[in-house]
DNA sequence: AAAAAATTTAAACATCTGCTTGAAAATATT
DNA sequence: AATATTTTCAAGCAGATGTTTAAATTTTTT
């Protein structure tokens, strides 16, 4: 019986998806094998043909089971915003990027696991989303990019795509790279709070949003 | 006889890094396996061994002869604003980035199966590169930072690491993803030359580093 | 308690993985 | 031309991969 499961039974369904969310955070989605899967739910090769059909289903079940919340959170934040006033860029950046960080308390994984997973869905899996999510994150792009040409007078929705598109790339290397920035500068650069580390990026992008926003 | 030998006997050596360096682009590098780099080369399977020792000093092979230039015309290319006088920050976020679209010509890559490998070097290779490119990454790193310094007055070197750090996932998102955006926007967002891309990628990374630069 | 349905299991499948071997072929040296 | 060196080749290695099967087990329903 396997970590996953001694506290109580969780059932081997639970317990394959957890399993394989920890090994894709840690190996990537295309280094797991069915066998590390199952031994680390402590269940059988079979059952992941049972309960999911295919390796490939199980995949896509964990990523729509972590990013479909995501967006959903993302719409919720910018519905909130909306209803308090004109948001500005900083508070709808902190509006579609913080459920990345926030949706960790629903998670089975640890806290560097579920950065790590998260960055390597926008660095490895932002072409294969399932069908569903790509309908969400439409939907999703759909009322921010309204909402960040309207905090910046005067921009182009190309502009705004183009900033997501950056600032995408922001989030998935700092969620990804936690440590290495520790690494290349010796040492001079202290880990931190993953919350201080956002705020940083944030601040980045921000600037990079109201930058040149009338080409 | 495959693509990479037919019009002149290149040499299998040759073959190999060109055929495992369009394949790691395509697939990422650990997704790539001998049969089909060798098939890719129109060499034998055990060529790989006979060449380069194993798999992996094959892959090591080839980030080496991709980075090891990059590297250094970031150097060149800092001798030279350094001579012309105190380089503004766009013109060093240019000596830094500028290489990775110039090296293409010395490249056998097409242009896109290039940048995506750029791209994927620095997602997926960041921590496993070979001791002499992180060296030459130390040396890169211990000259930009100073200059990036004097160019915002009063700037801290850690937000000169994080901004760079940052600059580093908008650079690599840009060079993988590549169409990603025209299809998220539906079409609004055309593809266009990686040049251009690479003009509005700096732009907004110009903004991240001369904001909050104070600490 | 008996029958039915849901779940788990060990074993095997065909295929692929990186690596190795020893002999054949090609090239270079004498 | 004969020898020595370098390079290529088909074949096979043991192990890993995703998938499948049919039987055993557990759970639910009657």
């Amino acid at each position: 019986m396997s970590a996953a499961q001694e506290e109580e039974h969780v059932g081997t369904k639970r317990a394959l998806r957890d399993a394989a969310a920890a090994l894709f955070a840690e190996n990537g989605f295309e280094n797991v094998s069915l066998r590390e899967i199952t031994g680390r739910a402590g269940a059988n090769v079979a059952s992941v043909k049972y309960h999911f059909g295919s390796k490939e289903s199980l995949v896509d079940a964990v990523v729509t089971e972590l990013v479909s919340p995501v967006n959903q959170a993302r719409l919720k934040n910018l519905d909130c915003l909306e209803r308090e006033g004109d948001p500005s860029v900083r508070k709808l950046l902190h509006g579609f990027f913080d459920p990345l960080l926030t949706q960790l308390t629903a998670s089975a994984l640890s806290e560097q696991l579920f950065f790590k997973l998260m960055g390597r869905l926008v660095s490895e899996r932002s072409y294969e989303l399932p069908e569903i999510l790509m309908a969400q994150f439409h939907e999703v792009a759909g009322r921010y990019v309204p909402a960040f040409q309207q905090a910046i007078r005067g921009s182009d929705s190309r502009h705004i795509f183009w900033s997501i598109h950056f600032s995408f790339g922001v989030m998935s290397n700092v969620l990804m790279h936690g440590d290495l920035l520790n690494k290349i500068s010796k040492g001079l650069v202290e880990r931190e709070e993953m919350e201080r580390t956002m705020e940083r990026a944030i601040d980045f992008c921000e600037a990079g949003f109201l930058n040149g926003s009338q080409g």
